[in-house]
DNA sequence: CGAACTTTTGACAGGCTTCAAGACCGGTGG
DNA sequence: CCACCGGTCTTGAAGCCTGTCAAAAGTTCG
């Protein structure tokens, strides 16, 4: 099965520079001017893709960049004492992670790449010091954050408050407006993540997961292409309804593009 | 019943400025200089008490500042447009609460006060200004940010993975090291919350809370003094192997004194 | 092509919710 | 001071949603 169109991201090679990256205006909402840009991008280094599986960071460890996600997907988990594994995001091209590791300069979660994956390493002590020059891009960071919470604390009414159905609802809907946001189709996208990504993710055991996705199917609300990674949405509406979603600001789910 | 000494806040009257209160330490654990805690101080007001059960922030308001608890508590909820409501924090005196209204200049919760709460109110404006100045007080807010989401991953790992004895053990344990690091004891606290609210925060039913408080006071894990909001833990290790708690640094459960 | 993994589907069980009722608590007014 | 009332808390019984166990079908990749 070969990788979809649509979650692939073009025109920002191994080369290009942040203000042509097509991705600036996901990763770079914030209105710098175009030597501030400048100054971004000498700082960002380009590494080497992640391959699938393949860890980004571990949680616990030192707290060295962020990165922006290029192309490609990853998740996030924290792992408890005993074992225990939660899945706490999903993030695709055009997002900024390792925020959070700001906290005691350590990074709280385990990160890894869904499939290839490639991304722009920002060093922080760089960021901080450009931060000090530039409110604009302070600003984004605190917002970043912020959202961040309140999409977390959707998760939790989610965890919490909803039905396997309408979890899986919104975590449908959700996705499909990232996307769309992002410029891709809002209905037919990959499923980058496996059916146990996404029951860990939603609180629900991988039969569970499968079971609705056959319910839904039966009530046409969706359906699946070559594969059973690759979904259509039918109906949106439905899904919207079951989903119960607070806005369109902030969603559940796995973060947005910034800002 | 009348309120316990160990949840009341001594030595930080109304007049008091930020350097003389007791609380500094807690909601200005950043290492200000003293004429930079003066100009904080500046911006400070001092407003009259919430009394229990009054809205102090409502969902969807526009965003106006932030607030040091200076004594008392308060719930954080979000509603979801079929009304679901989930708590999704407690917030006991020396937190700052607030931040989060960051992104998208509105606040996304409501906040409560769960019995008489008196606050400093902070004008996210003037904190703003001041910030540009204070790379350590950026820094401060960052780190507040940053320390919630970690608290919030938490506790989507509560409410998907844990059982309920798992939940409630998290919260007693998390409290309690809340109250310690507070200088009160660790042991004998109140709850300012009813067994509603805690029920709603942990994904639990009021009657499975009922239920496993009984179990545990069975088990001789903890017992309750004059009222059932007045509690002792007494098997502080068991409860905390049950728990299964990440670290010392970050809890779900609610935020601890930031920094 | 085969091994390992992922996904689907069925049967059963269990933890928690729901429903119901009674006990307890805290505040009010006679 | 005490009786009363509304709300909170506790406890029991029954039911359901989801998890667990098991097995087969599908998919991936060397």
């Amino acid at each position: 099965m070969s990788q979809k169109n649509f979650t692939s991201v073009k025109g920002c090679g191994t080369a290009v520079s942040c203000q042509d990256c097509s991705l600036s205006s996901l990763c770079l909402p914030l209105s710098l001017h175009e030597q501030d840009i400048d100054r971004l991008d000498a700082i960002i280094k380009r590494g080497r893709p992640y391959q699938k599986g393949q860890t980004i960071w571990r949680q616990g460890e030192d707290f060295h960049s962020v990165l922006a996600l290029r192309s490609g997907s990853v998740k996030s988990f924290i792992t408890s004492p005993s074992g225990e594994e939660q899945i706490v995001g999903f993030h695709f091209a055009g997002e900024i992670i390792g925020l959070n590791g700001l906290f005691n300069k350590k990074y709280p979660i385990t990160t890894v790449a869904l499939e290839t994956t490639t991304c722009c390493d920002i060093p922080y002590d760089s960021l901080d010091a450009l931060a000090d020059d530039l409110p604009e891009l302070r600003d984004q960071l605190l917002q970043s954050m912020s959202q961040e919470i309140s999409e977390d604390q959707q998760m939790m009414l989610l965890l919490s408050k909803k039905t396997s159905e309408q979890r899986l609802a919104t975590f449908l809907v959700s996705v499909s407006e990232r996307f769309q946001r992002r410029g891709y189709s809002a209905t037919r996208f990959r499923l980058t993540m496996s059916r146990n990504d996404l029951g860990n993710f939603l609180g629900l055991a991988v039969e569970t997961i499968s079971r609705i996705f056959s319910k839904f199917q039966q009530k046409e609300l969706l359906r699946f292409l070559d594969s059973s990674r690759d979904i259509e949405l039918l109906d949106m509406a439905k899904l919207y309804e079951l989903a119960d979603l607070q806005d369109t600001q902030t969603t559940p789910c796995g973060k947005k593009i910034a800002g």
